[in-house]
DNA sequence: ATGGTTGTTCCACAA
């Protein structure tokens, strides 16, 4: 089972990227962010037609999140539960062969001192209580998406010049920790617990991607049983080396059938 | 402190 996460930064500019990698990577699961499209605009034909089915949560403008399955598609949920008011697209779930995958686009927090931080502070909250509740349910499930968070300080090119940022806050990371102490696996460290600098996001601003300047921001996390399956994890480097690419580039999971 | 890029939109705003 191979599953992937890709934030598009535009699923319409983007398609051809899309479609080139269903094409050569052929994943059972690729978990998009950032389509930053209404729900009817999304291309569901051209990636139908591609073998892949999607369950699609839209935006006008911003965010949006989708998930695509080669195999049926079973259940889908709409959105992070916890908040009526909030009227973001940052949060899809779709269960596929009893294993729930969800495509997460967590809130960005800059700057610090505006009401943004404090929006992501209470996002994080509640997907670490929904994380919870699936965990109780005893469900199967993988997480999986741009989490707008650097784990440590060797998940950013250069520390200093991030301290201010909301991706690099002692808040953000305490948060990201209490996701994975709930006792999911994030797949990425548990393969390469030494890794310093595996980048999935490089900006678009100087030269970033030419010179090394990345940060690692998506990531996988993973129930119990799913991390038992676990064979691999990697960065999918070649998809942001291709011409008018995504900042972000491919993160990949595979699990044992 | 500022400027560097990209995408969506209607002009700044978000990243």
């Amino acid at each position: 089972m191979k599953i992937a996460t890709l934030n598009v930064n535009s699923v319409r500019v983007r398609l051809p990227h899309v479609l080139r990698y269903l094409d050569s990577a052929k994943p059972d699961v690729l978990l998009l962010q950032e389509l930053k499209c209404q729900t009817e605009q999304f291309p569901s034909e051209a990636i139908g037609d591609a073998g892949y089915n999607c369950a699609i949560l839209g935006q006008k403008s911003y965010n949006g999140v989708a998930a695509l399955s080669r195999h049926p598609i079973d259940e889908v949920v709409e959105g992070l539960p916890g908040d009526d008011e909030d009227t973001q697209s940052r949060w899809i779930e779709m269960v596929v062969g009893g294993v729930r995958y969800v495509s997460l686009y967590l809130p960005n927090g800059n700057p610090i001192d505006s009401e943004k931080f404090p929006y992501k502070l209470g996002w994080m909250d509640r997907m670490i209580a929904r994380a919870k509740e699936l965990l109780e349910l005893e469900e199967d499930f993988v997480l999986g998406g741009d989490f707008n968070v650097c784990p440590t300080d060797d998940d950013v090119y250069d520390p200093l010049a991030f301290s201010n940022d909301a991706l690099c806050q002692p808040e953000s990371r305490a948060k990201w920790r209490e996701l994975k102490y709930l006792g999911l696996t994030e797949a990425f460290d548990a393969l390469h617990p030494d890794e310093v600098g595996a980048y999935t996001y490089w900006g678009y601003q100087g030269g970033a991607w030419r010179r090394g300047n990345g940060l690692r921001i998506d990531h996988f996390f993973l129930s119990p049983h799913v991390a038992d399956r676990l064979v691999a994890c990697e960065v999918d480097k070649d998809v942001r080396a291709e011409e008018k690419a995504s900042d972000h580039t491919v993160l990949t999971c595979e699990l044992r059938d």
